[in-house]
DNA sequence: ATTTTTGGTCGTCAATAGAA
DNA sequence: TTCTATTGACGACCAAAAAT
């Protein structure tokens, strides 16, 4: 399906460009006259065979027939074409040509937007929940000694005492945490913490080990909520900020780390990204069905008008 | 009931655009 | 020029539907 809602926005890309431009040219096949395109500010003027002319807005084909054909559709296919076979060709210099880049879909919507306030604009991103004070979130623990945060807005901090509190952007508990609890004493290793969760309230639940420096992180963003322990040398997911620092490393094993910990960041940082490019271009996709949908209705009502128009002028009495 | 097909999501890589 | 964000392409995986 991937590739079909690829093909898909494609192709809307490809048809829609050319409306939103006004472009689009408008021929009666079968009648005389002829209808010129001279699409200004979306406005067509239609020459009628006397000589009389006919303003009308922006005409796209519908599927339906149409007493209006337009060569517009030949043209269509022949892009679509361009860019469907582009994935196959052996060329790959050919085939980069062919893939080069289109604007973002952020760009691509505001630019609709701009042509027709009925598409909605993709506001930027919201950086207030990234921004969200921390005291807020975290003010019932005592002095947190490291305040983390997730890419999710969500706040772990670690107080003085050991405590561990996980806090939502707005303060709010985290779902399906119900209680964290850390024994004082009796810690495993030197430094470790037990990091105790329940689902339920009343439920047992599960004990995470953290050892000195290790991070508590949300690895997936979907329904489950799920969490990572990690630690610094193992990377870290975009958003976490550490309050403390791991500390300078310089030995070869440690750079090696120190590499592995990137490439862990950066795909982490780039499953985000995808992620959130996939939720755009849904969004993207369902504004350009709605804008189709759109010039559809338009366009039957332009081509009815149209009609409604030659007949009168057809049954005018000489 | 089992196998195959279809449709969907996800993670990763790489190319590119744009910002710093 | 370097760094970061964005996104097309690809493959892996899963679940539901269709075919056998």
């Amino acid at each position: 399906m991937h590739v079909k809602i690829v093909k898909f926005s494609t192709e809307l890309y490809t048809i829609l460009r050319p409306i939103t431009m006004e472009t689009a040219t408008i021929e009666e096949a079968s009648a005389t006259e002829k209808v010129t395109s001279e699409m200004n500010e979306g406005v067509s003027v239609v020459s009628l065979p006397d000589g009389q002319t006919l303003q009308v807005h922006g005409v796209i084909q519908t599927t339906q027939p149409s007493v209006i054909q337009s060569p517009q559709i030949q043209n269509v296919q022949e892009a679509v074409d361009t860019r469907g076979s582009g994935t196959t060709t052996s060329d790959p210099q050919k085939r980069r040509e062919i893939l080069s880049r289109r604007p973002s879909y952020r760009k691509i919507l505001n630019e609709l937007s701009s042509d027709a306030p009925a598409v909605p604009k993709i506001e930027e991103e919201e950086r207030v929940e990234e921004e969200a004070p921390v005291t807020s979130s975290v003010a019932t623990v005592t002095a947190p000694s490291s305040i983390y945060q997730t890419s999710s807005g969500q706040y772990i901090a670690i107080t003085q005492g050991g405590a561990i509190q996980l806090a939502g952007p707005g303060g709010e508990a985290l779902q399906g945490v119900q209680a964290l609890t850390l024994p004082s004493s009796g810690t495993p290793q030197p430094g470790a913490t037990i990091l105790q969760y329940g689902a339920q309230p009343g439920d047992p639940g599960q004990q995470l080990l953290l050892t000195a420096g290790q991070v508590l992180v949300q690895a997936a963003t979907g329904d489950m909520p799920a969490y990572q322990i990690r630690s610094p040398s193992s990377g870290l997911p975009p958003g976490v900020v550490m309050a403390a620092s791991p500390g300078a490393m310089h030995s070869p094993q440690q750079n090696t780390e120190e590499a592995t910990r990137k490439r862990e960041v950066r795909l982490m940082k780039n499953r985000e990204a995808a992620r959130e490019c996939r939720r755009k271009k849904k969004e993207y996709v369902k504004c350009l069905e709605n804008r189709v949908a759109v010039l559809e209705n338009q366009n039957k009502t332009l081509i009815e008008e149209l009609k409604a128009l030659k007949d009168i002028y057809c049954h005018k009495p000489e």
